[in-house]
DNA sequence: GTGAAAGCGCTAACAC
DNA sequence: GTGTTAGCGCTTTCAC
């Protein structure tokens, strides 16, 4: 039994630290931190030995470990609440892209639009010490835990409004009231408006009251659906919710002659109940979304939209987050506000009746 | 200067630990660290009144140390080539849902379809010292590279082979004869083929070689189109590469009458080309696509396709790495088969000439 | 039941 | 340039 170099019990799954390396280059284990940190403090002839000896061993830095010491993860969250939907697909991509320039990974978390899940997720991120997390929610955030969260990590929303917290947003109520004129102006009176939950969407909801008003149309309340009420049962993702609040909205005895859907996605589902009743958009009814994802102009008609500059948000977004990450944050809380497009597509046209 | 209590020094970020809940409940590490584990080894009433202060000083666990004593991160890694592609959003999903349901976070790599990103995010996961990865590739592995990272952390692949490494997967090679023997029924003879990189859709194009070849017709290169090699350019997620090379399709001497394309997303391409050429689905010319994501039956006409099960996917995928990481590797690899179905829809018809 | 002490793999003063 | 040493925040024997 050969167990005189026992020095040191090894771990569970067998993995090379620095400690064997030092041993095998015959170094010491600041040497072998320094050549790992490509620090200028290492000779030459130094660095490239352990550099082989590294190579040889097949040894995998662990970043847990350097994480420990610098009390930093190298990662940040980014908290969605509906993947299925492109829009954040393309979100995504951009946070990602920001991240992994800067040399950060991305913990991706879908609420599912659970307000629990959300949350549940907010503080495991912050458990994980993440150096930031990027929010968008569709509720209310408790105050409380978010400036307790704060302390350890940084946060950025998108889309969302958290006081004291900075983020990147469209102007959303103006944006909507652009395109309920374009509505309007065609000769539409009955505007449905449908989305996921009235409070996710307060702005594009204002603004398509404020426009209604301001025409003096009645705000009709069977022509406001919430996906979320709904469906009392939990937001399955397995159906479009666009769908289920059209089919509702068709079976009224004086129907829509138009219809505004929170976002695309949502607008795509109103086009597979349309279809379904045998209906012809836009000649018996007109349909605009928001946000212009990718499938918005693959669908026939084309559907007429606000054009988000998706990619851009979820870009600003991580470069927001890189720089408080980097820098520190900003004494004064910031907003930055991209600009929209209003695209007319094939989806709108004045009521037939 | 009151600095009697200096014991010890202030982490960076300044931040609540187990020694100051320690301190401020009276007990000593152990304790706290047990109240932490939720072990019965503590007094109840111990238990409570430190829970209390945990909660009082808004502790928050730091994962990081935690993982440096037991060598494991609670968290896996998912690498997808195009997160562009709706399939991979349900994909995602899957394996998100069971990730979470097991108390691990995932972390999202997106490789574009860059071969380089691709391992450089395979070696970034392991140095985070997760506890497994999921690999979704269109390249060929370094096996290598591969064997070597397995010593940290558990792979599965779904729909890419990997020697020894376990995987779900769904026949491609039969799925794809059974569309291509469709269109062959329907009276084509010029069927094109379309796809991201031949190499990355072996099966499937294999499919549909081997289809015309049973059915004696001739394979005609320039119906074989793979956007990698059409653009020489790296992959631009803001195009879409089916529409660049249904564009160069139709602008042959001797056009296809059909095109087969390698998944959904690319044939969503091919609609746009197709439209803008004023030529009409299926009358002038039949196509069909594979995953069956949820963007084909919103497309005008719906779209023919091979249905997969990208969510059962995803979850398989992440059901067998859970198993991995929580019981061990099986002895022997194993590949799940997952089943499709072809769905015949409204985006084919025989060639009108 | 509870505490003391020795690590997990690495970094960062501080010596020499 | 290189080594020694003391931690980072937590877990885990091993005593008592």
């Amino acid at each position: 039994m050969n167990n005189k170099y026992s020095e040191r019990k090894k771990s569970k799954i067998s993995s090379i630290t620095i400690y064997d390396v030092a041993k095998a280059a015959g170094v010491s284990l600041s040497t072998v931190s320094r050549v790992l940190n490509d620090s200028d403090l290492v000779g030459k002839n130094t660095k490239f030995k352990v550099q082989k000896i590294m190579d040889e061993m097949n040894y995998i830095p662990n970043q847990i470990a350097r994480g420990l010491m610098n009390n930093t993860s190298k990662a940040i969250g980014l908290i969605i609440p509906d993947i299925a939907n492109p829009f954040f697909a393309e979100l995504i991509q951009g946070v990602e892209d920001v991240a992994n320039k800067n040399g950060f990974s991305m913990f991706l978390c879908n609420s599912n639009y659970n307000s629990e899940k959300e949350k549940a997720y907010m503080i495991d991120m912050a458990e994980r010490r993440v150096d930031g997390v990027i929010i968008i929610s569709a509720f209310k955030q408790d105050l409380e835990l978010i400036k307790r969260l704060n302390k350890t990590m940084k946060i950025i929303t998108i889309q969302t409004r958290i006081e004291e917290i900075d983020g990147v947003k469209t102007d959303d109520q103006a944006s909507m009231k652009e395109a309920i004129n374009h509505l309007i102006l065609l000769g539409h009176k009955k505007i449905a408006f449908i989305c996921f939950d009235l409070r996710g969407c307060k702005e594009r909801y204002k603004g398509y009251t404020e426009m209604l008003q301001l025409n003096n149309i009645q705000i009709k309340e069977e022509y406001i659906r919430e996906y979320s009420k709904e469906c009392n049962a939990l937001y399955n993702n397995k159906e479009n919710m666009g769908y289920i609040m059209t089919k509702e909205l068709l079976e009224l005895p004086e129907p829509p002659t138009a219809i505004q859907a929170m976002n695309d996605y949502i607008a795509s589902g109103a086009y597979l109940a349309i279809k379904e009743k045998k209906l012809s958009i836009p000649k018996d009814i007109s349909i605009i979304g928001f946000d212009n994802i990718s499938i918005s102009k693959l669908l026939n008609p084309a559907l007429t939209t606000v054009s988000q500059p998706i990619y851009a948000m979820g870009e600003t977004g991580g470069e927001l987050l890189m720089k408080n990450i980097l820098d520190g944050s900003n004494p004064v809380p910031r907003m930055i506000v991209l600009p929209t497009k209003f695209i007319i597509r094939e989806s709108t046209a004045p009521p037939s009746n």
